[in-house]
DNA sequence: TTGAAAGCGATACCAT
DNA sequence: ATGGTATCGCTTTCAA
């Protein structure tokens, strides 16, 4: 079934149809119609890659996030975001190829397998996934893509969550409940994200008139959370509150605080960076600091839509405001257990 | 930069350079050098939509789950699993493209959206995605595919674990640990693998001489787990052994054994059906049932290849063995606090 | 408003 | 072992 059987059977030429297809001026009133019963009464849809060829378009964009084998995917940030960018696209008529891998390797020929052959219109990029040298393949090869997060400064494109707001939001959150002596549990220092965070945690701090240089970092993925958490805690007199600043670090910090003897939320106050389902299904739930995943989600795919048209966004930059969702781990300090 | 002007520089016919393009004999050796260096140094890729359109191949897998917002994806399986997928499909030459959404409603159309207009050579569904309709979808549209965990019994070519031999893994690693009294904590009775692994569970311990009526059925994602699991860990007498039987269940399960008063791994020992990077954090870490990720995506795309190639694969279907992972939840009963 | 025809960039068959 | 050519199914001028 192709575009020239619709043609014949309703007396019309290839072209005809190709315009009622595409929703294109110059078909009369009564010939639209019925091409249009036609195609639908048989459900035809166009061959995808004909399409492309012709019309230079392939109608898919490419979602390409660090190899996430444990990491990305097992977070709740990366699956909420493709989910939500999976869904808008095909609202669009788009669907959505993805480059994932499990290592660093490997996630430099998914990347290059998806872009080649001009097989996407665009791409979505994580910006662990933005380094230099994957940025310079999509110039080259003329695709346009916006970076979610933000790693360079290099980037011409992209939406992020306003990281040091966030840190902001759940220092103040904790300190109009009493707390002063608080900890920031972050990770690697070399992520940009991390460095807003910190640093909207130092100056929410210092603004509050508090010492803000109780910053534990931790790798991600690890087990190096518990002892280095714990030690802060124990060790930091009169430590009433910890501000997890990313959804991998909650749990073990949790853990840390409880063996550290001041267990969440009877001794120890907790705020996260990044929400997540399981968050709420805590004893009396964790409050969070919660991304705008769906917005952003629209937001990069409105810019790149825009530039898959040749028209330029309105915005190059977005950056959102986070929510804090509180919940049951914090609590007035004065409350807690000594 | 298309195969033509490759050609011209090359001194060739465009046949020839595909044939070098598609590794197929009847080449000359000489010739075949030259060309594909010609290719490397310019670092040429076929166009993607010619080559579909005049091989009738997409060189594009989809990849069908569940409607997945914060369920699917929020869990490690499909994450983990998707990844998998997505790079041995690299391996092989083949792009990954997606089929997800956060609704039930949804679900249905972005799966037609993927199958539209031949953009694929075959699918890799997920069991609750593999309903009726959509499986008689991929037959109508001629399109190979493979199922991933068993929901029907209608399903030609499947893979999946054995959930009843993971259950029976897991009942006796308790057991041999001195455990009698286990309560198994399970997902929606409607679910198939979910059944599976209750079989298993009774079947193992009524084995084992045990009483296997203590199964508490929770939904997935909510917060029903908890007073539902506390209620028969209090009630039940003696229970030293929970067998939380989902990723979904577990933090549910341990927070209301520690609501019972009965913590684990203190006074109650804890079994995972499904493993996740988390469970490595927890202070003595979480016995579970690792499910063969890596192994089921290699099957499920082994059989689609063959599908794909109109070659019978050699089996239909393919039962996986888990793996127990021993860690801390699990402990001896006579050392567990009464 | 509509039709006819020329590509789009590969593959594959048929000669040579 | 190679070249020439029809073909894949659609989009997009260009005429009418």
């Amino acid at each position: 079934m192709t575009i020239r059987d619709i043609a014949e059977m309703a007396r019309v030429s290839k072209g005809t149809v190709s315009r009622v297809l595409n929703g294109k001026p110059g078909v009369g009133e009564e010939t639209r119609g019925r091409v249009l019963k036609l195609i639908e009464s048989l459900d035809f849809h166009p061959n995808a890659a004909a399409r492309g060829l012709a019309a230079r378009r392939s109608n898919t964009i490419g979602f390409v996030i660090p190899h996430t084998g444990r990491h990305s995917l097992a977070g709740s940030f990366w699956p909420v975001l493709l989910t939500e960018i999976a869904e808008q696209a095909a609202a669009r008529g788009m669907t959505v190829l993805l480059s994932t891998s499990r290592s660093e390797q490997e996630a430099e020929s998914a990347f290059k397998a998806v872009l080649r052959g001009r097989r996407i219109d665009g791409a979505i990029v994580g910006a662990e996934q933005a380094g230099e040298r994957s940025l310079a393949e999509l110039v080259m090869r003329d695709i346009p893509f916006v970076v979610v997060g933000r790693q360079s400064e290099a980037v011409p494109w992209w939406v992020d969550v306003d990281n040091a707001a966030g840190a902001r939001m759940a220092v103040e959150h904790l300190v109009g409940l009493g707390h002063r002596a608080i900890v920031m549990v972050a990770g690697p220092g070399h992520l940009h994200h991390v460095q807003e965070r910190v640093r909207g945690f130092q100056l929410a701090m210092k603004a509050a008139g508090l010492d803000g240089s109780r910053v534990v970092h931790c790798p991600y993925e690890t087990e190096a959370v518990l002892p280095a958490v714990s030690a802060a805690v124990a060790t930091g007199r009169g430590v009433t509150a910890v501000f997890a600043a990313a959804g991998d670090l909650v749990l073990g910090s949790i853990l840390a605080c409880r063996q550290a003897g001041r267990p969440v939320p009877q001794a120890t106050s907790l705020v996260a960076f990044d929400d997540h389902p399981l968050f709420a299904q805590f004893p009396s739930g964790i409050t969070a600091v919660s991304q705008p995943l769906e917005q952003m989600g629209r937001e990069a795919l409105d810019m790149l839509f825009h530039l898959i048209e040749g028209r330029e966004p309105e915005r190059r930059e977005v950056v959102l405001a986070p929510r804090l969702v509180a919940r049951g781990s914090s609590a007035l300090a004065s409350e807690q257990a000594g």
